[in-house]
RNA sequence: GGAGGGGUAGCGAAGAGGCUAAACGCGGCUGACUGUAAAUCAGCUCCUUCGGGUUCGGCGGUUCGAAUCUGCCCCCCUCCA
């Protein structure tokens, strides 16, 4: 089966701006595709992550990646998508982020047989009246404000500052075009106008045709983004989100999406997975298993993922082997109070929330019930804390 | 620049001088039931040394007492220019 088609199958493509031709470049190998990846945190997350294997797909099918940072587009904030205005970052903010960004992605991709730039070499240097001249005059207000990034932000405000993100997307998409021979751009699909606006500017300036072409966002079965949790995000970065945690995130999604997920994120042929969805009922959690420890793998490695697994697997199934769970060193070991204990830990956020935890019953320690918070916890040796059904923390 | 309407907990939204650490809904957490799922049911949901302390965009003022009244400032929305 082509690239192409594979992609189709599973259900990764949401929009394409020409499918015949895109089809074309991408099985024959010849697309040189670019995805842009605004500093906004300092690691990435599941979004990206799916932008980033899609990259890997077509890296492996022969096609050219650009890996485009958005150094430059960092100054000014993308409020596609957005409610509100994003916070301004300060450049060593963005420089910073960038590095962390470039690290992570070259755990996936293979770096040398792609093209790695930084918008903030040829967007920083750019002159306002030149660029209004250049690239402003062929953008028409009217067709802006009715894209559907900015209709959202009609009522709720929008700067002028954001309005002009999507014309450094363009100008991007252009000067990448341009300098690079780029011919296309994928993204998520809430950047489908930015996108366009860049086809648009192309061809506008050029005569040439340039493709687009939009992931399908990852939504739960309720319609809600996935990949976030209470805490915020699910970062690929294990210092931010650990591998543990990684691995139960997946394992713990709902029945409806456990499918969805397999399709849309792992590297799992499609014949077996076509096989996994005949699966009786009772082999869910066989399922969510397996997508949990593929994804881990993908994003933390095979060593890393097995032990996660394992760890996993002792909890939930107790064969009392802890070796692999998510641990804490303290760094003092006198004993405390249990409520001191799960804030110290980080279990808890604040001594409120851990004495109401404790009193409803939901923390024991080496399997035995807790509802005093005030009782006093030896720690001179390594004590297990379970925190609610599923959050279990190895204290030493 | 002018006129009007707003800013209350993670979000939505009541409250219009003391009975308010602030109704209600969503979300989140814990417990029960399960399959580490969903649905359902029950409890919890600012911090605390459990005495109290700090909150309703910000800084002042009035008052015994302010989320509520008041002055200025910031931000958002609608209309006018």
């Amino acid at each position: 089966m082509m690239i192409y088609e594979e992609l189709q199958k599973r259900n990764l493509i949401a929009q394409v701006t020409d499918e015949k031709e895109i089809r074309e470049l991408v099985n024959g190998g010849k697309a040189k595709f670019y995805i842009g990846f605004d500093p906004t945190a300092d690691s990435l997350h599941v979004g990206h992550f799916m932008a980033l294997c899609l990259m890997k797909r077509l890296q492996l099918a022969g096609n050219t990646p650009v890996i485009l940072l958005g150094g430059g587009t960092g100054y000014i904030g993308d409020p596609s998508g957005r409610s509100d205005l994003r916070k301004m970052l300060t450049p060593e903010t963005i420089q910073h982020n960038c590095d962390c960004f470039l690290k992570q992605i070259g755990n996936f991709i293979d770096l040398k047989k792609a093209i790695v730039v930084n918008n903030a070499d040829w967007l920083l240097s750019l002159n306002y009246v030149d660029f209004l001249r250049e690239v402003g005059a062929h953008f028409s207000v009217n067709n802006m404000l009715r894209a559907e990034c900015y209709k959202q932000r009609m009522e709720k405000g929008l700067t002028f500052l954001e309005f002009n993100y999507m014309t450094m997307q363009a100008y991007d998409f252009y000067y990448l075009h341009e300098h690079y021979g780029c011919n296309m751009q994928f993204g998520g699909d809430d950047q489908w106008s930015n996108m366009l606006a860049g086809t648009e500017l192309i061809r506008k300036k050029t005569g040439n045709d340039a493709f687009a072409m939009t992931i399908t966002l990852l939504l739960n079965s309720e319609g809600k983004k996935m990949g976030k949790t209470a805490n915020g995000a699910i970062w690929l970065d294990p210092s931010k989100t650990s591998p543990f945690e990684f691995f139960q995130y997946w394992r713990n999604i709902e029945d409806a999406d456990v499918m969805k997920c397999i399709n849309l994120l792992t590297f799992i042929p499609l014949d077996k997975i076509d096989e996994m969805s005949h699966w009786e009922d009772s082999r869910i959690n066989e399922k969510k298993e397996i997508l949990a420890y593929e994804l881990t793998k993908l994003v933390h490695g095979e060593e890393e993922a097995n032990k996660v697994l394992e760890a996993a697997r002792n909890l939930f199934s107790g064969s009392g082997n802890n070796e692999n769970m998510p641990s804490f060193e303290l760094t003092s070991h006198d004993p405390l109070p249990l409520a001191d204990l799960l804030v110290v830990t980080n279990l808890c956020s604040s001594k409120s929330e851990a004495r109401r935890l404790v009193e409803q019953g939901g923390v024991s320690i080496n399997d035995e019930k807790k509802t005093n918070p005030a009782e006093l916890i030896q720690l001179d040796k390594e004590i297990i804390i379970k925190k609610g059904k599923k959050t279990f923390l190895k204290v030493k």
